[in-house]
DNA sequence: ATTTTATGTCAGCACTATTGACATATATGC
DNA sequence: GCATATATGTCAATAGTGCTGACATAAAAT
């Protein structure tokens, strides 16, 4: 039945495609997250520590404010988190040498295995549907999901390496 | 330097892949909800209230303990959120009748405009960015995404149909 | 010397989610 | 009909994440 109606309107089409694409992500978010959580849960973590421990890893050294711009969230909103972080040893913070006001962020070994720990699941998953969605789908998937990306956030992951 | 890193030693480049579809998927979410959290606060509601108006107006006469399962979430966190629709008039509860334990849940037409209200921002985001992407894309998209999503999910949302 | 920036901290509030406990109405199995 | 299971609701306590506002300090920049 919403075979003829699909094939008789094109409107329906859009419309049930769209929706499908807000479940899609919805679900595979929901999923994906849920990888880490359960790992955060046995050490009292929540996803704002996961992406502390995600970010400082992805580049060792950068600044408390360069971490706030990241992650869209006032200082506030990180100062517990990273706190609680740096009090448990799995951030060290070291003053930085050219500007001395700023905390540079580094992940200490404790820090890394909890990056490894967490990143290890999601990766599975992911490198798991590229393997049965094959590269062509690959490719499709990073051209939507950056398209759904708001043009300025598209530059924040990308930045670093085009400047070596 | 990284692109002889890449050519050089494939495990990099894997790592590389699985790391940017990790950030993908976390900027592609934040800024695909940002939409609608901003029509949601001139409502005083949150994602929570969304996620009811979404799914409720995509499936009316939906039961309670569905809406339980396709969100996973506890009662007691459904409650707050689902009294405060009902009692502003967004969402109608009716008793079952072949089964009077059920209150079946309905959009009312305020809750429908919300609906439209919320869905038009992330549809025409989706829309923007399958357009750019192309049909092909979007076909990896929905690939990948679904092989992301766990495989209790994809029947959450398929299968309601498939019992009448 | 003054202003701006980077960072931190305290206090209070909101939203979402959890668990546990208990209650009510209704359906179902025996 | 009685016992049990199910659908729903509610109260209470707790946790995690985010916000704003206010205030403080050290260091850089002008």
């Amino acid at each position: 039945m919403s075979d003829i109606r699909r094939r008789a309107n094109p409107l329906f089409l859009r419309e049930e495609e769209l929706r499908q694409a807000i479940e899609l992500m919805f679900f595979a978010y929901r999923d994906f997250t849920r990888d880490a959580d359960q790992v955060l849960e046995s050490y009292n973590f929540g996803r704002a520590h996961h992406r502390v421990i995600y970010f400082v890893g992805r580049e060792p050294g950068m600044s408390v404010k360069d971490l706030l711009n990241i992650l869209s969230i006032t200082k506030q909103s990180l100062s517990r988190v990273l706190s609680q972080l740096v009090d448990e040893d799995f951030i060290e913070q070291r003053t930085g040498s050219t500007d001395r006001r700023q905390r540079l962020l580094y992940l200490t070994a404790k820090g890394q295995n909890l990056e490894h720990e967490l990143s290890k699941r999601q990766s599975q998953r992911i490198a798991e549907a590229y393997r049965l969605a094959g590269a062509d789908a690959v490719e499709g998937f990073r051209k939507v999901l950056t398209g759904i990306t708001d043009e300025k956030e598209r530059f924040a992951h990308i930045n670093e390496d085009s400047q070596e």
